[in-house]
DNA sequence: TTGAAAGCGGTACCAC
DNA sequence: GTGGTACCGCTTTCAA
């Protein structure tokens, strides 16, 4: 716990220089400053955290709130907070756990408290309770999500309606005329902002399309294998020959496996799409064509956007969409021929 | 953000008293405090989190790291997150996250610029790089989980070797000759340090017990239902009539579907206990007796002792493990007749 | 039972 | 290019 004047005398500077020389606010001379730098090494020193959050405009915290719900998906909500510590880190920035009980009283504590530069509001409900709270606090918060009222809040996210209407097209353009969603868990399509999002994406564009579109969902508060398998079968009974999978990893694996046992082959019987799928694809059992959620990109604009609504440059209040990308694995039946075009 | 001397202005008392009204470190009259305690909900103060890490001798602040590799078992992972940030914040503190690639340089960072008070160690690893980095900094830290070379180092935990025995013993007095353990995925017995423990203690007690204890895994590094399913399989045609589970809620669910689909009841044809469950076992297809790891129980004592090694009565090092409670729900065969006893 | 004031360890303004 | 120093908002000693 070396502190500043230490790190001063060691290099035979004064406390100011030590300081710029760190914060890069002022030019040091080159040999000052790596006197400094030696000093700061060898002395092991780091700014001490409580002198510079009350003296500098800012604490190099970011909160993140998460409202950890029971049938919340753990892999796919560990990826994101992964990934936003990663982000902040590379920012120079910590990351301050905001969890349910204390989301909301958390927030206005760590607010009015000073403690924070901003919040990352994680798991975002279409009707989230932190909405309001949001509005009401002064310090900065960035939405991972987009709830149902997101006026004036800045909110970041794939672009999900247009990654559904991409994987409609694609089915669509393959010639493939009876599809289906496979989805979440029905709860999700309640409690989280992204499932509902695709789901009428997906529905509008096959209207739009004029194909028929169905749906299942993959279990009804946590993931059901065997009722994914159950709804991938239903399906194809039915006569659909596109699939578009928007669901977690296990249920991917169990529609594919579905699909394998009923001696199905993609692409040459049945085409398939993942949309929104934020974990590693190539870990499937079949190869798919996805347009893939990445947890990074959206984290990393988050943070981005979080460090930016503390300047100057603010960021414009809104949706910050982040356009998708349709990655192919060759999983589409292909385009239907001349008759047919 | 009002300040402190807001407060005191409008309470008409000086600013150490507001200070002491609110630490209650030193008596305050009865309505100096309440007239105090009215100007503090009216202006919505919060003490400077930065002052008060000056000032105060404590920052209010738990680091958490954790090692997310990728093997990591998601839902058990956030479970101990939760109870953390839980039994954390009844203490008023809260938790600041160190992952991974930062789990490091994080320790030495958030010790040597006095950010937290203590560090919560989760995810410990038998030969985990945080103990001698624990060793090294100033700041006390607490282990969640028991390393290989912990001399020195405070550790909480469930009593797993005393679980796994426990589990043995209850197969035994039962009448069963041939065991087996289902334990957790391959790569849990190099990455953790629990999983190990109970493989070890429960072959210990069986060579005790005079007991053949077979063993399998519940996957290579993820959880794989159907791999689960086929040991479950190989331990019954090899005449295992009494089965331990120690893995993740997938395997105990793929394990128990299994010996239902060979029609083998519970606990007529076999007898089955879960130990180190951390999830709701009542939620499993079959009611089990369990030897349950409450993440709340392990959290609590963390937190504890993180406080006390900030005050005078620091805990001993050492490892502070946790006795295990037996719950039956009826999956043991009845101990056999007066014959073999 | 209460108040005044000296720090805590940085940051950043003002001088030189 | 460098140094002196007045704060930042709280905690806590000392004094009354």
């Amino acid at each position: 716990m070396a502190k500043i004047d230490e790190v001063a005398k060691a290099a035979g500077v004064s406390i100011s220089t030590v300081s710029y020389a760190l914060s890069g606010k002022r030019p040091v001379a080159k040999d000052t400053r790596e006197r400094i730098e030696k000093a700061v090494r060898e002395l092991g020193y780091s700014p001490n955290a409580g002198a510079r959050m009350l003296a500098g405009d800012r604490t190099h915290i970011f909160a993140l709130t998460e409202p950890l719900r029971t049938d919340t998906h753990a892999p796919t909500h560990m990826a994101f907070v992964l990934a936003t510590a990663v982000a902040a880190r590379r920012q120079g920035y910590d990351i301050l756990l905001l969890t349910d009980e204390e989301a909301r009283a958390g927030m206005s504590r760590v607010a009015s408290s000073g403690l924070v530069d901003a919040i990352l509001v994680l798991d975002v409900a279409p009707d989230d309770p932190r909405v309001p709270l949001a509005r009401a606090i002064a310090t900065p918060s960035v939405f991972i999500g987009v709830p149902d009222d997101n006026d004036g809040l800045v909110c970041v996210d794939l672009d999900f309606e247009t990654a559904a209407a991409m994987a409609v097209d694609a089915l669509a353009d393959a010639g493939h005329e009876r599809i289906a969603l496979v989805g979440q868990t029905d709860i999700a399509y309640r409690s989280s902002n992204f499932p509902p999002r695709v789901r009428v994406a997906a529905e509008r564009r096959a209207a739009e399309r004029s194909l028929s579109l169905m749906f299942r969902s993959s279990g009804a508060v946590m993931v059901d294998p065997a009722a994914t398998r159950r709804g991938v079968r239903e399906l194809v009974d039915a006569g659909v020959t596109g699939l578009i999978l928007h669901c977690a990893q296990e249920a991917h694996a169990a529609a594919l496996d579905e699909l394998a046992e009923r001696g199905l082959s993609v692409p040459t019987d049945i085409s398939v799409v993942a949309v929104g799928s934020s974990f590693d694809t190539a870990a499937l059992p079949t190869a798919v064509d996805t347009i893939p959620l990445i947890p990074q990109a959206s984290c990393d604009l988050a943070v981005e956007l979080a460090m930016r609504s503390l300047g100057a440059d603010r960021p414009e209040p809104g949706l910050h969409l982040i356009p998708p990308t349709y990655v192919g694995h060759g999983s589409l039946r292909r385009p239907a021929g001349p008759a047919s075009s």
